[in-house]
DNA sequence: TTCATTTCTTAATCTAGATTAATTTTCTTT
DNA sequence: AAAGAAAATTAATCTAGATTAAGAAATGAA
């Protein structure tokens, strides 16, 4: 559905795993359709540490808000975690589409799935232990379970690997 | 401009100063746009304690997205801070808006817009600690901040009143 | 204005998760 | 298959912010 949308205004590219789509600070900024692959999009905070914003396997779309919204410098690394084809395209460009209703409500619908799943992740952050998200996140993407090393799932959790290791020991152990 | 379209399919009501206007745990949900006054969404996790997830003031929407999204029972409740006139409609029916162009794109920019502030607040949680969650807080919201009570503030920060306290002494303080 | 309720502050104690550090396991690359 | 690098585990110690508790200040109702 998307795709259709995107053949307008998007070029596919490939990136190998560990390739770099976009660096923060930068003045300009992509949307990034995955196609195949998967990547992740993170944050480098003042003491060096990597903070991940979201994954992105088939079908969803990576982009810094921050620039488009904002007018702001980005703020976001994004990078392949995978060998992964990308459809690249000017955020911009997506008023500049002359939309069909059909589309329009795909698009709204699309952007407020989006705003679902922030909620939730926001409502998470704020009242549930390290442990209750870590369960949560099992069932809300169980195939990222084996695409995504643990230190990224604890990065996405926002905890240290080490914590999200004792976790796993504790649950495995007796429960 | 939101208005012009919400007229279509708003009725418009008074609230009183902590009225709820919604509860969690609803088979339906309606969206909220503040034409004046203020009004707050939050949860009750499992030990009974609030959690605010956004604060809206003249011109901002507030919806339980859980309930549109994902199909579940509403998770939030929707309370008057101050005496408020509201906009009240139902999600639904925005998709059976025939929308013109112009505000399409107004309606696609507005969800944006709070993608970005999402953005911003999940960053913020994951990598800023309590002090510096609240100035920032201060510098983007510096009206909320003789409108809203700091229990409130702290609810939103994701940190108790005590700490917020402790804080604001030691900014006050020293620095 | 007074009384009651709610909010804010201060301080002592506690704890989930961070930090540090060392060891083991798994993945890459040749 | 071997060697080196990266990821995961375990454990000891530390700390930001939670909890508990009590008093002070602000707000609101009569």
């Amino acid at each position: 559905m998307f795709e259709q949308i995107l053949n307008q205004i998007a070029v596919s590219r490939n990136f190998k795993k560990g390739e770099v789509l976009q660096s923060a600070g930068q003045e300009s900024s992509k949307g990034y359709f995955v196609k195949k692959g998967l990547l992740r999009s993170f944050t480098i905070d003042d003491n060096g540490k990597e903070h991940i914003y979201m994954f992105a396997s088939e079908g969803w779309i990576l982009s810094d808000i921050e620039k488009e919204v904002f007018g702001n410098k980005t703020v976001l690394y994004i990078e392949a975690i995978e060998d992964s084809e990308v459809y690249i395209f000017n955020p911009g460009q997506i008023y500049q589409l002359d939309l069909q209703h059909e589309y329009t409500d795909y698009m709204i619908s699309s952007l407020m799935k989006r705003i679902g799943v922030m909620q939730r992740r926001i409502l998470a952050l704020m009242s549930a232990s390290a442990r209750e998200r870590y369960e949560s996140f099992l069932q809300i993407y169980p195939d990222l379970q084996n695409r995504v090393p643990q230190k990224m799932i604890a990065s996405y959790l926002g905890i240290t690997p080490e914590a999200l290791s004792k976790i796993r020991g504790q649950i495995i152990r007796n429960k």
